[in-house]
DNA sequence: TCCCGCATGTAAGTTGTTACATGATTCC
DNA sequence: GGAATCATGTAACAACTTACATGCGGGA
């Protein structure tokens, strides 16, 4: 039940449509949680229905009209109960764990493809997250912002992804060097490896 | 469709039954993925019926009878097409994130509670996988291990599993640190504040 | 005696993913 | 002219979680 929480926090600090949540939980902002727009059109509207969020029509006149919704009361609430209960410990689940896990038996040419693929990918992740903190802390250091700024959630939110980014990429380029050397049958090779 | 090539992956090195598996994928040795019993009794049994594992009875006297499975040939193909296979990347899905996402909001002592056992738990996840790699590389040192030893698979995705559970300590240690500082109404205070 | 570990499942319910559907506007 | 963006959904399926069920042996 942790989506619907995830939905509260995201619209408790602007008002959001359905639309604009959705781009937020794709790959970018969504650093503290991921999802659908089909999950997401969803949940609002069981939210909307249970009454811990409130949609106002905006109507527009170039494009299709849009519901914008804000948390109510009764959301907060929510969040509050959410927040005091206890819950699990989460697990990394990536499919390239277990690619790896079993790299002593597969080909690991093609493994080292996928693990160079996810570089770029996680590289790009890195950047983004870097440009937000800088925008979303403006002139202040970092620990001055997260002393004295408000709206420190989101913030210490994207930091944790940061440093997932940065222990991803860092992991498949370890990775990729021991499996690219364990390939190397002899060892006193011309330097004309390359790449 | 990745829990099936987890539980391959798993059975590789060894002949494992269902519950011990299920002990595997349960916190502790699973570094690599995660599920219940109940999932992998039925993943195995699906398994053995497509062909991709087989499993032979072992009767036992003190105990239950158990069945041990092993990955057939086209366990081993299926493994190999799911290496080569692209797949989409990973993201964290943690119920502390979308707390700490709302922390400008809600209450913060009972979510710095709760930030305070997972430091704890992170703790005690590191421990293990310590105590797992030393026992897996035995006299050799890491970088030996990884270029000379059979079966790194294992080991490099316990590394990834060590290297978030550091990160996960981490950024639960500094966001506890973080709102307790916010939480301080005035600087100039006589140092009570002991916990 | 009661609880824990071994050993294997079924059934029901909740989430999450994939595929499909619609229709206007703006950008290339 | 075609693709991308805005905007909202439905339907079907796959994956995961929670609860329940059974039964023996060993240790406190």
């Amino acid at each position: 039940m942790a989506l619907r929480h995830a939905v509260l926090a995201a619209l408790l600090d602007e008002e959001l449509s359905g639309y604009q949540l959705a781009k937020a939980f794709d790959m970018g902002v969504a650093n503290f949680w991921h999802a659908l727009p089909q999950q997401l059109y969803a949940e609002l509207a069981k939210l909307e229905h249970e009454g811990l969020i409130t949609g106002r029509e905006v109507v527009q006149e170039t494009r299709p009209n849009k519901r914008l919704f804000k948390v109510t009361g009764a959301g907060l609430d929510e969040l509050e109960r959410f927040t005091a209960a206890a819950t699990k410990p989460s697990f990394i689940r990536d499919d390239l764990l277990v690619k790896v896990q079993a790299a002593d038996h597969v080909n690991t040419e093609v493994l080292v493809a996928r693990l160079t693929e996810r570089i770029t990918f996680a590289q790009a992740k890195i950047d983004l997250f870097d440009a937000l903190l800088r925008t979303m802390r403006g002139d202040l250091a970092e620990e001055d912002f997260l002393h004295r700024g408000d709206r420190v959630g989101p913030y210490l939110t994207c930091l944790r992804g940061l440093s997932f980014e940065r222990a991803n990429r860092d992991w498949y380029e370890r990775t990729v060097r021991v499996l690219r050397e364990r390939a190397v049958p002899s060892p006193g090779r011309p330097a004309d490896e390359g790449l």
